[in-house]
DNA sequence: AAAAAATGAATGAACGTTCATTTATTTTTA
DNA sequence: TAAAAATAAATGAACGTTCATTCATTTTTT
């Protein structure tokens, strides 16, 4: 007895397959028969599940986008110290962008392009607030630099996706001393 | 007398319409014909000074990323202290990324899709070369962390990307005092 | 056997590109 | 130096192709 039904199945499969497409060759370079293919579904299959193209990759953005923050926020609660909230999180996105490639890489084009339009974009910024709480604390404790949470997440979770990037192009090595390392960085780099 | 020969005008404009249309639709939604109205050519004329629409997309990304690097690289000379450098290039920056919006986005949407193939991205780097001496000279005199270049440059230039994505977003102001924070927080992250 | 799900060939709009032609500029001739 | 000839630059309608989307038909499920 499968847990996830047949649609299930095929929804994810076009699900993928819009992934794996839009990273391999660009937006512009997945069309919709290729999708279809790759799903190994019909063209027409498509139209069952989603409305349009844009709403298609509109829906895989925003899924991707929720998978991240489980990811990111597993074994966190509220009740931790800022530091050690703080580590966890980290780590939990390094590990995501480690792990899940293909989703942080679509991720990272979605938000660098017209791709998504502002309301998904918001929409995607809001699963973040957990961490933006934690930061609050941070520098109403004085554990953090009194800065905006903006300038908090430029210095220390953002370059992950640098890290990242640099390793998907074979021009660095993330290893785990490497992201030890680059956690120091960032904690050092927020931390009063 | 002009300086500036009547093709020099007429490629200017096509290249200033591709980064405008790529950066407000997109790749996928920037049809040649639609660049071609809004450099005020006929379609055919492209075809003149581009060998066709990749072509294009190439050669405007590597003429914008060399305005980019001498952007980084004014007032900068290699006598300088590693800390006085550091300031003056990642400065240098943050100002182009601020007064040059448009090519900041187009450059920010390359590097994250694979609109440019590997070729193009490993010239665009090539540029940078200046700032991976005087980190390679600031290790070596040990006033920058012992790490590699990636992971300073994570730390110290990547930032300033997602702080303009946010300020473009009108999400978060980009004042002159910020960026002097942000500068601190550059500094801080990589100096030993 | 009825309903639901899936198919894939068909469709028309939009795309990148071409090329026969026109217009502008430069060179040669008288 | 004025007219004629040659060259270069630019045009835009037309072409073949590809795309997103539709829908009559088939397959699967209940």
């Amino acid at each position: 007895m499968s847990k996830v039904s047949k649609s299930q199945i095929k929804r994810n499969a076009l699900v993928n397959a819009t992934i794996n497409l839009v990273n391999n060759q660009g937006f512009h370079a997945a069309p919709m028969s290729k999708i279809a293919k790759l799903a190994d579904v019909s063209p027409g299959t498509i139209y069952l599940y989603f409305e349009n193209k844009q709403d298609l990759v509109d829906q895989v953005y925003i899924e991707v986008k929720a998978a991240f923050s489980n990811y990111a926020f597993q074994d966190y609660n509220e009740d931790m110290s800022v530091e050690e909230g703080f580590e966890i999180i980290w780590k939990n996105i390094a590990d995501f962008k480690l792990k899940k490639i293909e989703e942080a890489m679509f991720l990272s084009q979605c938000d660098n392009s017209p791709i998504i339009d502002e309301p998904g974009r918001k929409e995607g910024l809001k699963h973040l607030q957990p961490l933006l709480d934690l930061w609050d604390r941070g520098v109403k404790e004085g554990i953090l630099k009194p800065v905006s949470p903006y300038m908090l997440y430029a210095f220390s979770i953002y370059p992950i996706a640098f890290l990242m990037n640099m390793q998907q192009r074979e021009l660095y090595e993330l290893n785990p001393e490497h992201i030890e390392d680059a956690y120091k960085m960032a904690w050092n780099s927020i931390k009063k």
